[in-house]
DNA sequence: CCTACATTGATACGAACGTTTGAATCAATC
DNA sequence: GATTGATTCAAACGTTCGTATCAATGTAGG
């Protein structure tokens, strides 16, 4: 009865599958069918091992939403001025994305799904806003960054890095755009955009 | 046989329904009954008025992005600062995504689909990339936009408008972040945002 | 009026979907 | 080696999907 989850589990195959799968065809358009198919499991695992499609599709969130939590509150934790750290949380995002190409997938899928994000993603969110809105206060109260309103402050530091990877990711595909946007150039580009919109020296 | 297109045509409330359902529910979640109960017309009219469900789909986000692409060569073509036409732009892109709320579910389920763009989506976007990239480069060329990559840039600009909609959105829906974020807010939020970014004054 | 054509309507079809079922198989415990 | 519980397997269920069919209806032009 020893329920180590080795890597060659059925449920952890599903949900490697899933989250392969789910990520490039969205929630619907996944079948358990693909899904047992790519896993080499039998169709009725899903239902044996997670309950339902439904419940199968919240583990494979979770599993990769929860390491990219940690990570931001790492980078936000080290020791330095507001901007290095929220430099700090724009490259681990990115360093998330990179070795999870899946992942702005899933983050995006559930912004326009229009439902109500499972708990996972709104976890995670609000992980991140409010780790980032921290940061950007103490930086606005030491006057190293700009007066600005938080909330959409914030969010323009997360879009960038999901964007930049994801449409990268488009236009090398389809864009004639070749080769779209290098990991590493994306990476420098993001913190130095983002250094400059929240310091930027007003002519004095 | 006159063939105008009324606004009580069957093929118009078709487009109608599709436009929010589709974007609501992505291309899979949606269901021809389910479009075609809204629009108050029979389960056959899709396949009569437009072939089928696929061209329906293509039907409706040509007509949403259409008027965008329009929209954006207009910012473009004022006269001002490369900057100033920028912002622009970026106002376009809000005007836009305000008056079309299902807009911006659009172009993320195409990149997040993991499919190729169908026609229109890529027609807009190497659109909007051209005429972005063209902005850059003349404000880099008079010095008046600081150095950096054309495409990562472009892609932060089109990002911010996109996620602050969105995202804004969501938050507003289900985040703990009461009001989210305000469609002027936003706009005035993110031409500043976009403007320290590009000028940002080194210290000299 | 009648004919021709465009549209609508109700119904049917085959395929694919998520889930259920119950027997078969495997591995550990006594 | 028998027993038990966990897991796998093949098959089937009922539902919903997109599309096809064809008769019924509406609407000009002759």
């Amino acid at each position: 009865m020893i329920k180590l989850s080795r890597k060659g589990d059925t449920a952890t195959r599903l949900r490697d599958a899933g989250r392969r799968i789910f990520a490039r065809r969205g929630y619907e358009g996944a079948s358990v069918r693909g899904i047992t198919r790519e896993a080499r499991a039998n169709l009725g695992a899903v239902t044996y091992h997670f309950g339902s499609k439904g419940r199968l599709y919240e583990a494979v969130v979770d599993s990769a939403l929860a390491p990219l939590r940690d990570r931001v509150t790492e980078a936000a934790a080290v020791s330095g001025t507001p901007l290095e750290r929220i430099e700090g949380v724009v490259r681990a995002f990115f360093a998330h994305l990179s070795e999870n190409p899946d992942m702005p997938h899933f983050l995006l899928q559930q912004v326009t799904s229009g439902r109500e994000p499972i708990e996972p993603v709104q976890q995670t969110l609000q992980h991140v806003i409010g780790t980032l809105s921290a940061l950007l206060q103490e930086g606005q109260e030491d006057g190293s960054i700009l007066e600005s309103d938080l909330l959409p402050t914030v969010i323009g530091i997360i879009a960038l890095p999901v964007h930049l990877t994801l449409v990268g990711q488009l236009l090398s595909r389809a864009g004639g755009f070749p080769g779209g946007v290098p990991a590493d150039r994306a990476e420098e580009h993001a913190v130095q955009f983002v250094g400059r919109a929240l310091t930027a020296k007003e002519a004095s």
